[in-house]
RNA sequence: GUGGGCGUAGCUCAGCUGGUAGAGCACUCGGUUGUGGUCCGAGAUGUCGCGGGUUCGAGCCCCGUCGCUCACCCCA
């Protein structure tokens, strides 16, 4: 009987060893400054009523209109695994009322996010971010701080080859008036046809275009930089002025596209230069309506979503992964039946004193169990055979120069935590 | 969704103008009784992604399909 294999998904990121141990430093790592700035866990259901999307993220987005998994569950209600994770957090808040608390609140999450898209260096179907969300107060300093937090994630893993992009996508009134140059502007410009269906739901859009002749012909575009609101102005000041205190070093993009269509004011984007195609590594802004679009109250927030997988790519671009690996203390070699059991009980005392333990399994020959021994890296290696269960001593061997110690077993784990 | 490249042992790949498969690494065992790293020897492993076609004969040619990959697009 021979059964056919069974792949995975198309375009899922998945880790195993030894890329895993480097994941899991990486996500660490980039969530560890929020926790210490006091943001707490939301844990959140990866799917949720697709109208939270629809309504929420926007339906002119790209994200919604063509990149969700949707589908209808067992009661016929529309459900869709989640593309973004701002929403999901928004919808709790208000169904716990958490917004009627102290603001700010501030929350951070991890997971992995879902988007029907063509896979491709650094872009998959099943992806994994980490984020933050400050909601209920709109200070410029809570803007500077979390952005802070998202550049301090990146430098804690020793990455340098990215910059920090900020722009303001200003207020509704700054919007607004825009706007109507904007599409004055665009008037002129000579598009194809998915390109002027683009523009006419978004025409900011056409600033996000690779293409060299769309660039040239956005090259003297009105910029919304420019139509921002006396007090829209100075709150972005006030950001950069922040920024600039901080030493974080930014480039003010005029130009810059967010894909979502909550965000406004403050928006900011990470780009990594080693990267290919899929440069960014994380990104975020502030979102002003989200909350009431939601059926909350009106709040204003500001969060950001770090790229994982991303993240680590770039991590391996500038080679600073640290190779760290698990490695034991111990290694235990048992030899014959009773042994073993001899070796189980005394691998579970010493994990419980916090000693790392691996037993070698099977009935190999010395040889091979001490070769695997040796490949695991374990500082110290014992055998365990009939004469040391009678005399209950040990020859504690050291791996990096061989030598020999005899130990009693009932004080191994003594021996051990000086010796470590 | 559109286009380019690629799919041969666990991994990285080789395979000349078509004659039914190899290397390195890894793995297993051994080099005399219970002690690893080096060295030496031996061994196991593939329906050559899958399905058709052309041919006396296909890993090599043709078509389809699936997957991977890169770019557009989009974004983390």
């Amino acid at each position: 009987m021979k059964y056919e294999k069974i792949q995975a998904p198309k375009g899922v990121s998945e880790y195993a060893p030894p890329l895993s141990a480097a994941f899991e430093w990486v996500r660490e790592s980039l969530i560890a400054p929020a926790k210490l700035a006091g943001y707490q866990l939301m844990e959140l259901p990866v799917f949720e009523d697709t109208a939270l999307f629809s309504r929420g993220v926007g339906e002119s987005t790209d994200v919604v209109s063509k990149e969700m998994y949707t589908f209808e569950d067992r009661g016929g209600r529309s459900i869709t695994l989640r593309p973004e994770g701002t929403a999901g957090v928004m919808r709790a808040v208000i169904e716990k009322g958490l917004d009627r608390g102290q603001l700010p609140l501030k929350v951070w999450y991890s997971g992995q996010f879902f988007r029907a898209e063509r896979p491709q260096a650094g872009r998959y179907r099943q992806f994994y971010q980490v984020g933050i969300e400050a909601i209920g107060l709109d200070d410029p300093a809570i803007d500077a701080e979390v952005i802070a937090i998202a550049d301090q994630g990146f430098k804690s893993l020793g990455l340098r080859n990215y910059r920090l992009e900020i722009t303001s996508l200003g207020d509704a009134k700054s919007r607004a008036a825009h706007r109507v140059d904007l599409l004055k502007y665009i008037e002129k410009v000579d598009l194809d046809e998915p390109t002027r269906a683009r523009a006419a739901i978004n025409p900011l859009r056409l600033f996000d275009d690779k293409r060299p002749e769309m660039k040239a012909a956005m090259q003297d575009a009105p910029l919304l930089l420019d139509y921002l609101s006396a007090e829209s102005l100075a709150n972005f000041n006030q950001v950069k002025k922040y920024l600039d205190l901080l030493g974080i070093k930014y480039i003010v993009n005029p130009r810059m596209v967010r894909g979502l269509d909550y965000y406004t004011g403050t928006t900011f984007e990470f780009i990594h230069e080693d990267l290919g195609a899929q440069s960014g590594i994380g990104g975020g802004g502030r979102y002003d309506g989200l909350m009431e679009i939601l059926g909350g109250q009106s709040l204003s927030g500001i969060g950001f979503g770090l790229g994982v997988d991303r993240a680590l790519l770039a991590a391996q671009a500038e080679g600073v992964i640290s190779e760290d690996q698990f490695t034991s203390d111990l290694f235990i070699i048992p030899l014959g039946e009773e042994q073993k059991s001899v070796a189980l009980t005394l691998a579970t005392t010493l994990r419980n004193a916090g000693i790392r333990t691996e037993i070698a399994f099977g009935d190999r020959a010395l040889k091979a169990a001490m070769k695997a021994a040796d490949k695991s890296g374990s500082s110290y290696v014992v055998i365990i055979g009939e004469d040391e269960v009678a005399s209950g001593v040990v020859e504690l061997k050291r791996m990096s120069d061989g030598s020999l110690t005899s130990v009693k077993i009932s004080e191994l784990q003594k021996a051990l935590a000086g010796a470590l």
